[in-house]
DNA sequence: TATGAATGAGCCTTCATTCAT
DNA sequence: CATGAATGAAGGCTCATTCAT
């Protein structure tokens, strides 16, 4: 039953605790999850999780950073590839996207954006938010968004699709969750021009 | 030696242990409060907490009902006085209010809007949605809000007054942020006709 | 086999552990204990130490408060009230009571007089330490005792005394370590003009 | 990924670790220190400490007997090249040259005089009682020495330069220690006729 | 009802020692 | 011989919950 000593690269290690803690924490979330759940699932030693992470909090930290460069690598790559369909068009695309990326975050999005490392602001969270603004800058000059506080807009952008995330995970209306949130989007950035063209 | 046992009804208990766990619990947030700080604070011994809440978890519930409860009777009442001055001024006072009654919460937040109750959706919770749906049904009726689906756009809204005040508490530009909330809410709800009446 | 709670007063319960601590120390020595097996010994719960001490350290100073007052309260007693015998006699029959005492130590002399504590130097050490140089200087005042740098001399005599115990409990040989160790407190402490009046 | 291999003689690998063990223990002394902190500083993998030391107990026993060895070897040399000077002269110059070098140990006092080991005498801690019985016998053949009992004497003497030692790293004042150490000595050891005689 | 001493399962973290490479 | 990744038995400490008084 015991699998013996299996000795890996420390790159292959930390990757395979890195994952197991991601698959562990989105099945159940960081409440219910113990530093031995993670070793467990990663087929490695309880002593063998802190010669990578010094602490659990370091563990949250790598899984945040982690998962977001993962998505935004992503993103930034599927956004720019699709800049033919016109600006506003990728922005909702992307905009499901990340909702979709949300759902499956399960237990993940408690670990990764509340509780002991909610404040821990750092490259990737930044990051992140840089991307946003980034894309929102693209739709201005492109004179597809409005003109907005783009550093504002990011962080009322993120919560806008949180929360849609959240209502469909709990209602199960994905579409009219998501036909109100477009609702409100294009009120909110689309350049109004483009309606009255029509 | 002489022990002091105060006695006092039950309901009188309950309150105190309730308002003395919602002082602790914004001051020092759940992650560092314990039963017994919240029976100190209320000059309670330990084990009479147990006489009134179950557990931990429904001294949190019993928590968000609390303050959840209080703020909606204030708000209602004053929605109802301020009707005179127009349903979308009143409505924008009341997102302020909101804002702010946010940025008090400080632990309260994190203790009553994530952790182990986050899910528990219950009367109270529930009826603050019924306010804000009311709200948005009275302006609708009135002519000053947009027609929009009012369930999933009460959740819109909530997330957008939560992350605007999050920023406020993190980046400190107040103005700055309720500017640009103003700049959604105007677009997304209010009724166009108005604007070009001007 | 389990028995009920025990509820005892604090007082009692904390006399118990530390009872229950000296006795085990005696036996096993400092690093052969474990909190458990005090708790064990004492007929009470693991979580229950640390109600009465903050950490194991905080049990050993304890230790050591506990047994050096016990020790020092009855040899005050005990000289004073040998007076009469003449204060040499007395200081004679003091050193002997003394390796004795450390000979019963066991285990607790590591646990008390090395590691991790050996350094906090309090209240108990210090008087303990007092009391020696008060039977010294009563000794000077008398002319029994040649007069020496007390304080210095003190240590000194602390530890001729203990290397004798050392000795006996190594060798064996009791009688013949004390012959040697007497010859050396006569000839250093003894006043010089008895011997010459004999 | 290009792995060192540093392959010495197995005695200079032996010579390494033994003595960076004997610079950390003194620097950090042994509560502090660990199997990893001595092949650091040894610069050799931490495995490599098992192939010289079955366990961290030996490590200590060679420590121990590396340093008396050491200690010993130029004792016995510079006590007979001394011996001109007269017995007691090139005698008390010995004591303060042991103090100091107690003063020197540091943590290794700790590591090598208590803890785990502190029982296993062997070989180098009989020879270094040997060393100080030698010494006495040399100065009582010689009539410098009142005739004691040197193996009962050896093991007081130590402990007198011991305390000696531990209260000037305490209390700083040497000259004093010292002062209070030699009235000790010279009334206890010194031949009393040579006084009467100058 | 009220008290607060007592409980003990549970968890994180350390580190001497092993062993696959 | 050497390496250093891996192991896992320990053990300190916490704290929600219980219960004798």
């Amino acid at each position: 039953m015991v699998t013996k000593r299996r000795r890996l690269t420390p790159d292959a290690r930390r990757v395979e605790l890195l994952e197991a803690a991601i698959a562990v924490l989105r099945e159940r979330g960081p409440a219910d999850t113990r530093v031995e759940d993670i070793t467990n699932a990663a087929g490695a030693a309880k002593g063998t999780f802190y010669l990578y992470f010094p602490s659990w909090d370091d563990l949250l930290v790598a899984v945040r950073a982690h998962i977001l460069e993962t998505y935004m690598s992503d993103t930034g790559r599927r956004f720019e590839a699709a800049a033919h369909t016109g600006w506003w068009d990728a922005f909702e695309y992307e905009c499901v996207h990340f909702i979709d990326f949300i759902l499956e975050l399960g237990g993940l999005h408690e670990a990764v954006f509340h509780g002991p490392i909610a404040d821990h602001l750092i490259d990737s969270t930044l990051s992140a938010d840089a991307l946003i603004v980034w894309i929102l800058e693209e739709g201005i000059v492109l004179d597809a968004c409005r003109p907005v506080d783009t550093a504002v807009a990011a962080r009322l952008l993120f919560s806008v699709l949180h929360s849609t995330a959240d209502g469909i995970s709990q209602s199960g209306h994905r579409e009219r969750a998501l036909e109100s949130m477009f609702d409100l989007l294009r009120r909110w950035l689309r350049m109004p021009d483009r309606e009255e063209m029509q």
